[in-house]
DNA sequence: TATTAAAGTATAACACGTTATAAATAAATA
DNA sequence: TATTTATTTATAACGTGTTATACTTTAATA
C-alpha cells in the first residue's frame, strides 16, 4: 500500500543529504571562526559573510547559534568516546583498564583545551545551554565505556546496586576533576595523574595487600 | 606629617558608605527579581526602573550586570560557609564532621535549585563569568573548613602531600557530584547521601574491620 | 514555455547590554 | 549668593541574536 505520492509541482524541498552538506560547511566554518577568535566573537552576520551566505540562510539550517555550538560539541564528543574505546579494547586487564580510560578523559580535556573551553566555557554560553546537550540520550550513551570499564575493575564480587552507585560516582568525580583544573586554573594543584588515580583507588575494592593499616594487622 | 587636606570646593564624592548603601539597595531588588524572573529575563533597564533609577546609574555602582550577580553570589557564598563551619564545630569526631560537612555543602545546592541556579546556571552567563568568581581569594578561602576537616579525619598517619591530593580531590568530588546531579537532572542519579558517603569512604584510610576482602583474611 | 513551490536574499525592526555625551541637579566652598 | 565639582538624568547610538516580511532566484511539473 505505498502510497503514490507524485511529487508536488514546485521546486522540491532539500533532500536529507543537500541539508547535512550544507550543515557540515556552515559548521566547518564556524569550527575555525569559534577557535581562532571565540564563539562570542563570531557574530551570526560575520559567520553568514564568511561562509558567503546571509545571515537568514543561516536560521534555514540552524534554530540559533547556540545550535550550530551544539553541532561542534557533537563532533568532539564523538571523538573522545572513539578514543576511549580504543583504549579500552586494547587493555585486557580490567584495573589497568579503568585507570587508563579514566584518566584519557580528563587528560583529553586538560590537553585540549580549544575544545574544553568551546564545549564546556565558551563565553557567551550558559550552563542551561549545555544542559540540553548532555541529557541528550546519544551524549549519554557515549559514557557507557567508563560504565563498564569501571564495572569490569570492580568485579563479580560486587553487587550491582554498588556498580551502580560507584559508576555514577566516577563520572561525578572525572568531570569534577577536569572542571576544577580548567576553570579554577589560578590554583596550583596536584598532578591531575595523581587525582585521578586515588580518585580511582578508592572506588575500588580494597586490597589487603598494599593497605599499610591493615597490612600490619594481618 | 599628615597632610592638611582641605576638602575641594565642589560636592564631595560619594563616601564608602554612600556607595555600600546604594550597592546593597540594588543588590537586594536585584535578588528579588533575579529569584522571580531569572538573571536573563530582568534587563538592565527593567533593573534600573524598578528600583527608582536610571540604567546609568546601575553602571555608576556596578561595572555590568553580571557584577550585580556576582554580589549576589558573595551572599549566598558566605552565607553557605558560615553554616559549614558551624557544622563543623559542633561534630567532635573528625570522620563524622567530614561527611557531615560534605554532604551539608552537596546538600545546599540540591535543596536552593534557586541559588544554585544563580551562582552556576543563570541563563545568559557563561562559565567564564563564574570563573572570575570563583578564582578570587576570598572565595577560595571560604574552602579552608572543607579542607581543615579532611585533614583532621586523615588523622597523623597520613603524609601532607597526600592529605594536600586528597583535599584537593574532595572538593573536585563534591563539585562534580552537585554539578552532575542539578545540570544532568533527568538522570535517575543514586542517593546524593549514597554518593556523597562512598566518595568519603574512599578518600579516607582503610579500615579493616569493616573491609570485607581483608575481615576474612584477618 | 508557463506555472508553482521552495530556497535564498535584502531589509527593517525589536530588545538587549553597553558606551558616550550633554544637560540638569545636588552639595559642598568662597 | 556665586562658584565649583560630583551625581544623576536624558537621550542617542552601536552591535548583538533573532524575527518578520517582501522580493528574487531556482528547480521542478503541467
Amino acid at each position: 500500500m505505498a502510497e503514490q505520492k507524485r511529487p508536488p509541482r514546485g521546486r522540491p524541498q532539500r533532500t536529507e543529504k543537500q541539508i547535512a552538506e550544507m550543515r557540515a560547511k556552515i559548521s566547518a566554518r564556524a569550527l575555525r571562526l569559534f577557535q581562532e577568535e571565540g564563539y562570542e566573537a563570531i557574530s551570526m552576520r560575520r559567520l553568514a559573510k564568511e561562509a558567503g551566505l546571509t545571515p537568514m540562510t543561516l536560521y534555514k539550517y540552524f534554530d540559533s547559534k547556540i545550535d550550530i555550538l551544539r553541532s561542534l560539541w557533537a563532533g568532539i564528543f564523538g571523538e573522545l568516546f572513539i578514543d576511549l574505546e580504543k583504549i579500552a579494547a586494547r587493555e585486557p586487564d580490567p584495573q589497568a583498564r579503568i585507570h587508563a580510560v579514566s584518566l584519557r578523559y580528563v587528560t583529553y580535556w586538560l590537553d585540549s583545551p580549544d575544545h574544553y573551553f568551546m564545549v564546556f566555557m565558551s563565553k557567551g554560553i550558559s550552563q542551561l545551554d549545555v544542559r540540553g546537550f548532555v541529557e541528550a540520550d546519544a551524549t549519554l550513551a557515549w559514557f557507557y565505556v567508563l560504565r563498564d570499564s569501571l564495572s569490569a575493575a570492580l568485579g563479580d564480587g560486587v553487587e550491582p546496586p554498588v556498580k551502580r552507585l560507584k559508576s555514577e560516582l566516577l563520572l561525578c568525580i572525572l568531570n569534577g576533576i577536569a572542571h576544577n583544573l580548567i576553570t579554577i586554573s589560578s590554583y596550583p594543584w596536584s598532578d591531575h595523574e595523581d587525582l585521578v588515580r586515588t580518585a580511582i583507588d578508592g572506588l575500588l575494592p580494597k586490597n589487603p595487600s598494599d593497605a599499610p593499616i591493615c597490612g600490619d594487622a594481618c
